[in-house]
DNA sequence: TTGTAAGCGTTATCAC
DNA sequence: GTGATAACGCTTACAA
């Protein structure tokens, strides 16, 4: 090996040359030791104003690029956060997903997007997975277990958005008292008493945060909640749900997510079921479709961007997550007097 | 508040204190040297059954995970892709996520979603930014020029969907033939001999292409073809270009995308507009939403979910980019016959 | 088949 | 303020 100022570097047995510029060029070309360059890189303000404009210049001539694997090695941080979604066709997540790209984009760090298609096992693999690789983990919508999340949040920082498994792990939460209530007296002022929730999976404890507001609010107003049985977040667990909801005394149904309501109003369309003249419907999420959907529906609106962006923030400045997230009723067409 | 696991570097030579386990801890306790981990971690085959097994066993009771920097930063392999996408609120990129996402996992692959917002800049600057951490990108829905896609290919692996620049970079493309025929076939069998397109934004070389086949097919069928001005493939832009629609001789029109063709179908219904009874209406790509607008969106489809994972095939593999993806025209309602 | 050791590109500790 | 140097955890010739 033939070194002519260079000591410390002995380059390829093997003959690679690997092409990339390192801090090496960029040393030899402003004339000072690599870890001068280094620093200038990622410590501003760490060295002398000119050294560090002659190494920005160098830089900036080898169309330098850091290489994230070698920085990640001695620091331990990647710079990378993953984002866990337990479905990426629906729309709620897009919020979410662009808020929390935006906020780390602003922080200098990369997004990875994990979706697990609604399996809790596939998330955890995919938690397990990512995890090594990044310096953080947001689950979006969770199908995890309290144990699997607290475990996850063990081995690096995490922040759940939607689910509140205790003090442990930071969590983005709704404030659901605000949209709840216009909504239940939104349909109590169109003469309904009686009053449904279908609630989602068992699993999801929002749902249950759901179906508590609305009680709590039905109550405040002395008309009656009925609780349908456990149902599917999807169109089809929608579908599938309907025949309850007309057999049932209520004239006023509010459902888990938009997703579901999606599916009651096709399948009532497809049965000559009037909405809301036969039934007054209320989702949650405010998705893409719900505006559009014949007729469109009345929902409950979470400022999911801003959900994605206090989740980064929660990870990254290790705060964020103070306060409850307003909710917004969202009065469309899927509401209408109790005939 | 979270734990955070401050992985700082150890500075004593001897000390590995730093939390993850590592290949040192297995070779420790299975009583080999690091490098024989290493190996049998990584090229199963090339060590001893019994020893492989013992290494294997190791690793399990320490819970060793692979440091992705460490494995990265000697071979130059991140085992993680990047898929940028131009909207991520555009259904028509699930499938493509979902296919891409599977196939990246089967390799034992991790997936990096960008969203530019449809910002061309954007995506290029997160190329960019993305291309030293990754073995391959993949432009889904690229706003990016042929120069700027040809620059990017030429650091690393490059596929492009929907996007053809010519035999130096791999894509994964559509045979629109099928679909547009059956398309054309089917409103000229309605009745319509004077038919629209509504071409998306100029940038867009696929549109361009379907143009093409629009034109082909109408021309083999002696109809005659109207093309609107370029139109952003978003519900304002087809919103906004509903006058002109119904101001020309077209009985029939197809556009861009199914998005633009969902504002199209909002507007005319806020108008009165009856659809299909006074314009035909044919979209591409059969996204969430065209099958429950009212009415009911026709649409050309492509196999999307195929496109995504030949994508990553086509990365990683060097190959599957082979032959032309079948589209297929689904048949709703928003078409009908010339009144 | 397995061990030895030289890197991969960066950061951080220590001198100077 | 800057230079030298030892890690970080893994891979990969080359030897044995």
């Amino acid at each position: 090996m033939s070194s002519n100022t260079e000591a410390t570097v002995a380059p390829r047995p093997g003959g690679r040359s690997s092409g990339a510029p390192t801090i090496y060029d960029i040393a030899r070309l402003a004339e000072v030791n690599p870890s001068t360059v280094s620093r200038a890189l990622s410590q501003p303000g760490r060295v002398n104003a000119k050294t560090a404009e002659r190494i920005r210049v160098a830089a900036e001539q080898l169309n330098f690029r850091m290489n994230p694997s070698a920085r990640a090695l001695p620091t331990g941080r990647t710079h990378t956060l993953a984002l866990l979604v337990a479905d990426i066709t629906n729309p709620v997540v897009f919020g979410i997903i662009r808020g929390a790209a935006q906020e780390a984009a602003a922080h200098g760090y990369t997004l990875i997007i994990a979706e697990s298609e609604e399996s809790g096992e596939r998330e955890a693999t995919d938690a397990v997975r990512l995890i090594p690789s990044v310096d953080g983990v947001i689950l979006a919508t969770t199908r995890l277990d309290d144990d699997a999340i607290r475990r996850l949040a063990s081995s690096k920082p995490l922040v759940t958005i939607n689910r509140d498994v205790g003090e442990s792990v930071d969590s983005v939460l709704p404030d659901l008292t605000i949209g709840v209530d216009a909504a239940v007296a939104h349909l109590v002022e169109l003469g309904h008493d009686v009053i449904g929730y279908i609630p989602g999976p068992a699993s999801s404890w929002i749902s249950e945060r759901r179906r508590e507001a609305i009680e709590h609010a039905v109550d405040e107003r002395g008309a009656t909640l009925v609780v349908f049985d456990h149902t599917s977040p999807t169109r089809e667990g929608g579908a599938a749900a309907l025949d309850a909801l007309i057999s049932s005394p209520a004239t006023a149904v509010i459902g888990y997510n938009d997703m579901m309501m999606l599916g009651v109003l096709q399948e009532a369309a497809r049965h000559g079921i009037e909405i809301p003249e036969r039934l007054s419907l209320i989702g949650f999420d405010d998705i893409f479709g719900s505006d559009f959907i014949s007729p469109p529906l009345t929902t409950i609106r979470m400022p999911l961007f801003e959900a994605g962006r206090r989740a980064v923030r929660a990870i990254l400045d290790s705060d964020g997550t103070d306060g409850l997230l307003p909710t917004e009723l969202v009065l469309r067409a899927s509401t209408g007097p109790r005939v």
